[in-house]
RNA sequence: GGGCGCAUAGCUCAGCUGGUAGAGCAUCUGCCUUACAAGCAGGAGGUCAUAGGUUCGAGCCCUAUUGCGCCCACCA
């Protein structure tokens, strides 16, 4: 060695003599019984215990067992260290793992763990929501099998029901996110309903109360027939439907002329109080202030003029119900104009006309629209296709309905949450979604957030039954603030769902109180969820935490797609074309699931979620299973005496190039570009440490009195620890069974030290000699394969260089057995090379294989042309850019001096063929 | 109506601040070489949707076009 610090070499063992841990014989097996495959072999040469195939069924359960039990996954609450933390999305609380789960989860135990194993003091806290309404609908469907509704029973003991249900089906998620292996501190989960975040939510609900940023009020909102609840503009989704318009014409009073109105609602026109025209439609323009005759109720109505009416749709002419239509409604407000519901509580027809009392919506319609055929009203019936709102958890067709309901005024509360974004406080990744953001944000309407249901938190409003005054506080108030009197009822309405979720980046920490993990963890670091919630929540979060904290609830919202089926379809229950997360792990495994998900995807982009992916997972995982065999198989003597290592030329190459990538993946995986990142230690693991690094070195592990065999096997050592390291965030499993096997001092590869870039690990020269050394290699493989020279067949290889002399000479070794040879010979010159030899040509070196009956001249001649025109169609491109002025000109000079260096390699090797080929001639 | 995105090998997708187009699967040829046939070695396969522009240089930046997708919105 160079004087060569070799620190870097000594693995922070310790103890001097190191004993690889004792492993606990384990008896158990498996229930099916021991199979050929699954069957535990330890290796008695070297006494590893990794079987002798990938087989993570056993194993993924018992580790994270062991990680839990050690406490690995709490934070290290050591002040030194910068905190990092990662607020789980809550899943519903009775739910079951899916794709979108078990993406969501992968990437955010990837972020912690890396994080982790970076020392910073990292806390991923989980938890589950109580899903207000999908809850509640799972439980009334549930009484109404034993023939109960909610209201047989009452309030008190629905609860009773619905917390013993949460209770059962409560584990069930949070079991599944285990076996994925996700790594969250479960001694902090939170529910949205436990006692602090209900303190939480209460102290919310009273402060925007006071600010007078909660009101109360009657105001059109979504109504969900099915769920009997209101529901916020963000739980509607629309669909396209089709239906008809039925065009109906209106008489106008005092004159022989009609109007006709389309409409899909005919229904509704028992409840019209104005027929409307746009004020500049020439068509209309002198009726309006007249009156026209509301058929079936003969009742007259204005006809008014308002800007929304649209002239090109239908006759031009909008019937108006204020009750039962959000534009009506505002035309309703801007006129004047009586709101007349057609509709009871039940979406049953009211008493407007008795003969239609009681009916439903569609039946009424066919009755209505029979009626108005038989007086003549009805002109015609086209067919239409419109945009009907559903809602987004039970599908019903939701009616808009004029009800006094709770609201959360949004104008005031998404200032600071847009600016927050915009001055960079906190980043989206992709960037693109803050547009989304940004768009939402600014044509935010108020929120409603009352439910007419039971599951939930109550609103804390009581309301005296003296004056009528609205109390609002945290907990029940003995006597009216108003009155002094103590007749006060709590409103029976519960807070939509999402109200709770808002808070969760601080509530899960303590808040409203100052606690310990909130003064360390808040701000947290990053948000990880998918755009199609970033309404829903992120936006929620955003405005709700600045409004309470004063701070943005996290740093960083790293955004990912959907997970599609094969076809690039939405999984969904209707379709059944949904992939359980837990077939996939119990088939192959949690470290093959998440690999699928992560390799070859980008942030923020649906992907299809394709079965051939696994296999390439679980080959891969095999792959190192079967490297880390290898390894262990060739370390059994070991040592940490670190006095004797002699680097070679390989050891350097592979050290060096394991460097840099310990520094791309720092860049990506701080940068979020996950998938890249896993690629890259893919490839690394696969295509240089195993295909080529373990090849080279074979011969010198094989060599037992050999020199640098004990070298050999601190690098394999030290180069497969750290490729675990960097892989062990996205395979977690398959990395730590391996590690436990190598020589370290780590408990746990999940709480070891992450991998860093190290200089004195540089070697570029030797790296660059080795790809050459590659190359050469690549080309005599080539040679042969094309040439159908079996492997057996050995051949004498001539090597002409100056530079290499000192690098050959000590690779002789490997190269003999990489390019199938059995006697290497090092010259400076081209003398003596036999006639019917085959030559590969890389820059400063060339070498040739005496083949004596092989060779056909003709061919050989050939395949130099072919190979001279390749190499004159690179040098081409490389002529071209050196002779543009511009590019000498204007390039940076390390590209120009680059382009330079091949055109020299190029030449070299052109005149190198050639000279062959005067020879061959 | 407004906004956003996508188009790269047969398939599914990567491609960071512009600098010689990549992976997995599939395919072709040869290998059971004592870690690995879930493997090894070697190949073939791309006018980066189209047309312009900026630049010494464009898959990447700009403009337009075509095709597909998503989100938002009150067209009855």
């Amino acid at each position: 060695m160079d004087g060569l610090d070799l620190a870097f070499l000594n693995f922070g063992l310790k103890t001097p003599n190191l004993v690889r841990p004792k492993k606990e014989k384990k008896e158990k097996k498996t229930k099916s019984g021991p199979s050929k495959k699954g069957e535990r072999n330890m290796c008695e040469n070297c006494k590893h215990s990794l079987e002798e195939k990938y087989e993570p069924k056993g194993f993924e359960e018992e580790i994270y067992k062991n990680w839990e039990k050690n406490g690995y996954f709490k934070p290290s609450m050591d002040k030194t260290k910068e905190p990092y933390c990662i607020m789980m999305p809550p899943p519903n609380v009775t739910g079951k793992l899916h794709m979108g789960h078990a993406l969501d989860g992968t990437l955010q135990d990837i972020l912690i763990r890396y994080k982790r194993m970076q020392g910073y003091n990292t806390l991923w806290l989980p938890g589950t929501d109580h899903s207000a309404i999908s809850t509640e609908v799972k439980i009334v469907d549930k009484l109404k099998e034993e023939g109960v509704t909610k209201w047989d029973l009452g309030r008190e003991k629905f609860l009773d029901r619905a917390w013993e249900w949460t209770k059962e089906y409560g584990g069930t998620i949070v079991n599944q996110q285990k076996r994925l292996g996700c790594s969250a501190d479960w001694t902090r989960s939170r529910f949205t309903m436990d006692e602090g975040l209900s303190k939480a939510v209460l102290t919310v609900f009273k402060k925007l109360y006071d600010k007078g940023l909660i009101y109360k009020g009657k105001r059109m909102i979504n109504w969900c027939p099915c769920c009997n609840t209101s529901i916020s503009d963000a739980e509607v989704e629309y669909e396209e439907e089709p239906t008809h318009l039925w065009h109906i014409k209106y008489k106008v009073v005092g004159e022989d002329r009609y109007l006709t109105v389309a409409t899909t609602r005919p229904e509704t026109m028992l409840g019209d109080t104005a027929v409307a025209v746009h004020p500049d439609d020439e068509r209309y323009k002198d009726l309006v202030g007249k009156k026209c005759i509301l058929p079936i109720m003969n009742k007259e109505i204005p006809i008014i003029a308002d800007e929304f009416v649209e002239t090109e749709f239908g006759t031009g002419c909008v019937k108006i119900t204020p009750a039962h239509d959000p534009n009506d409604y505002q035309a309703g407000l801007n006129h004047n104009l009586e709101i007349i519901e057609v509709f009871d509580e039940n979406f049953k027809m009211n008493d407007l006309v008795p003969e239609y009392k009681g009916l439903d919506m569609y039946t009424a319609r066919e009755k209505i629209v029979d009626k108005l055929k038989e007086l003549g009203n009805l002109v015609k019936i086209e067919d239409y296709t419109h945009n009907v709102g559903k809602h987004d958890r039970c599908r019903s067709t939701i009616e808009p309905k004029i009800s006094d309901q709770w609201f959360v005024a949004m104008k005031e509360l998404a200032k600071p949450a847009i600016e927050a974004v915009k001055k960079g406080d906190t980043k989206f990744v992709p960037q693109k979604f803050e547009k989304t953001y940004f768009n939402w944000l600014n044509n935010i309407q108020d929120w409603c957030i009352s439910r007419q249901i039971w599951w939930g938190h109550q609103i804390p409003a009581y309301y005296c039954g003296e004056c009528g005054a609205i109390n609002v506080e945290i907990g029940k108030p003995e006597k009216c603030k108003k009155c002094g009197s103590t007749n006060l009822t709590q409103d029976q309405d519960t807070l939509d769902t999402w109200f709770s979720s808002a808070l969760w980046p601080f509530s899960t920490l303590g808040w409203p109180e100052e606690t310990e993990d909130f003064k360390t963890f808040y701000p947290t670091s990053t948000l990880v969820t998918g755009y199609d919630i970033i309404f829903f929540w992120v936006v929620r979060m955003m405005f709700s935490a600045l409004e309470q904290t004063g701070e943005v609830p996290f740093k960083d919202v790293f955004i990912h797609g959907i997970v599609r089926d094969s076809q690039g379809r939405k999984m969904s229950k209707s379709l059944g074309n949904g992939i359980d997360p837990l077939e996939i792990i119990e088939k192959y495994s949690a470290d093959a699931l998440r690999f699928s998900l992560v390799s070859g995807t980008s942030s923020g982009n649906d992907m299809r979620f394709m079965p051939e992916k696994l296999d390439a997972a679980s080959n891969f995982a095999n792959k190192v299973w079967n490297a880390a065999k290898f390894v262990l198989m060739n370390l059994e003597d070991y040592d940490n005496d670190i006095s004797n290592i002699n680097l070679m030329v390989e050891d350097k190459w592979i050290l060096s190039k394991l460097n840099t990538l310990i520094s791309e993946i720092k860049v990506n995986m701080d940068n979020y570009d996950l998938g890249v990142a896993l690629d890259k230690i893919y490839t690394f693991i696969w295509n240089e440490f195993c295909d080529w690094y373990i090849e080279i070195v074979k011969p010198r592990l094989y060599n037992k009195e050999g020199k640098t065999r004990k070298t050999a096997e601190y690098v394999l050592n030290k180069v497969l620890s750290d490729s675990l390291k960097l892989l062990h965030p996205f395979m977690p499993f398959v990395t730590e069974k391996i590690y436990k096997e190598l020589y370290n001092n780590d408990e746990s590869i999940m709480i070891s030290k992450y991998p860093e870039y190290n200089k004195n690990l540089e070697f570029k020269d030797e790296e660059a000699k080795v790809e050459v050394l590659k190359e050469i290699i690549t080309g005599i493989r080539n040679v042969r394969a094309t040439m159908n020279v079996h492997p057996s067949k050995k051949s004498k290889l001539i090597f002409v260089t100056k530079d290499y002399e000192k690098v050959i000479k000590e690779s002789k070794e490997f190269l003999k057995k990489l390019g199938f040879s059995d006697e290497i010979i090092i010259q400076e010159t081209k003398q003596n090379i036999p006639q019917n030899a085959i030559n590969v040509v890389a820059k400063g070196l060339e070498v040739f294989m005496p083949f004596e009956d092989l060779v056909d001249i003709k061919e050989e001649i050939e395949r130099l042309e072919k190979e001279k025109q390749k190499v004159i169609i690179e040098k081409e491109k490389t002529d071209k850019m050196l002779s543009n002025p511009g590019f000498i000109a204007k390039a940076p000079a390390s590209k120009v001096e680059e382009e330079k260096a091949k055109q020299v390699k190029f030449n070299e090797m052109i005149e190198s063929i050639d000279e062959r080929l005067a020879k061959l001639r």
